[in-house]
DNA sequence: CTTTTTGCAAATGATTTGCATTAAC
DNA sequence: GTTAATGCAAATCATTTGCAAAAAG
């Protein structure tokens, strides 16, 4: 995945993109946490400068609900959104409810160019509710 | 507002209740400008304070884009969405595209108690594209 | 007069910067 | 051998905490 992406292939990257695809919705203090478990030592900052690289790079998804931190997830190219618990702060994936790819319907007239449509559906997860 | 919301009537309230009716999309460092501008001196964490109170009585709604800091607009009870420019990080509303209350189509069979769906489209803006 | 807000100062915590070292190609 | 990635330490910046003083009802 990172040749095709025609990145490096370095350990740190491999162990972070590791880490990502094992616990999706996860903060960059897990994956960090993660990363050494699998590494040994690796630095605060290997980790920050790998998970922007992969996410520029398309390998891997950031998202950050109001009052969370960053949280990446891995990029499957599928169309799925999240459900936030907003007392847990749980995510979850959901399918995209409109169909195959409704998300990307353009607001005519605004004149931008979307690329993308990012959905997050607030709610009480089961156990809170 | 502030009172049918049973909050009391302060005039730092009321300062940022203004700002940010002046001008939605707008950080907090701003608010604290706009809401200086207004009245002379006010703490930083005061209108931090009265930003929460004000999202908790659901006067404002808080976004935060990906990478962005919290935002806050008026909440006039609509059902509006936003277009975020991923260059220069503009915001700009939009209508929901899909009628009249499409986006709290709830995903089945999750078991969550869904209040709000979030609708963040990116892209890039007519100047930046 | 009682309770809620504000002010002040300092802390917290995620994220970034700069530069020397190391590893990938 | 070159270029890109990492380690280390320290800085930045939004946001929060704790407690005393002030203002709203």
């Amino acid at each position: 995945m990172l040749r095709e992406a025609s990145l490096r292939v370095t350990r740190p990257r491999v162990a972070v993109l590791g880490a990502v695809h094992a616990r999706p919705h996860t903060d960059t203090e897990s994956i960090i946490a993660l990363t050494r478990d699998d590494l040994g030592r690796v630095s605060h900052q290997a980790v920050y400068d790998v998970l922007r690289a992969l996410t520029e790079a398309g390998l891997v998804r950031r998202i950050q609900p109001s009052g969370s931190v960053a949280l990446y997830e891995p990029e499957i190219g599928d169309n799925h959104h999240h459900l936030v618990c907003r007392s847990c702060a749980t995510v979850v994936d959901v399918d995209c409810a409109v169909g195959s790819a409704p998300c990307l319907a353009p607001p005519d007239g605004s004149g931008y160019a979307i690329d993308e449509a990012e959905v997050i559906f607030w709610g009480l997860c089961p156990g809170c509710a």
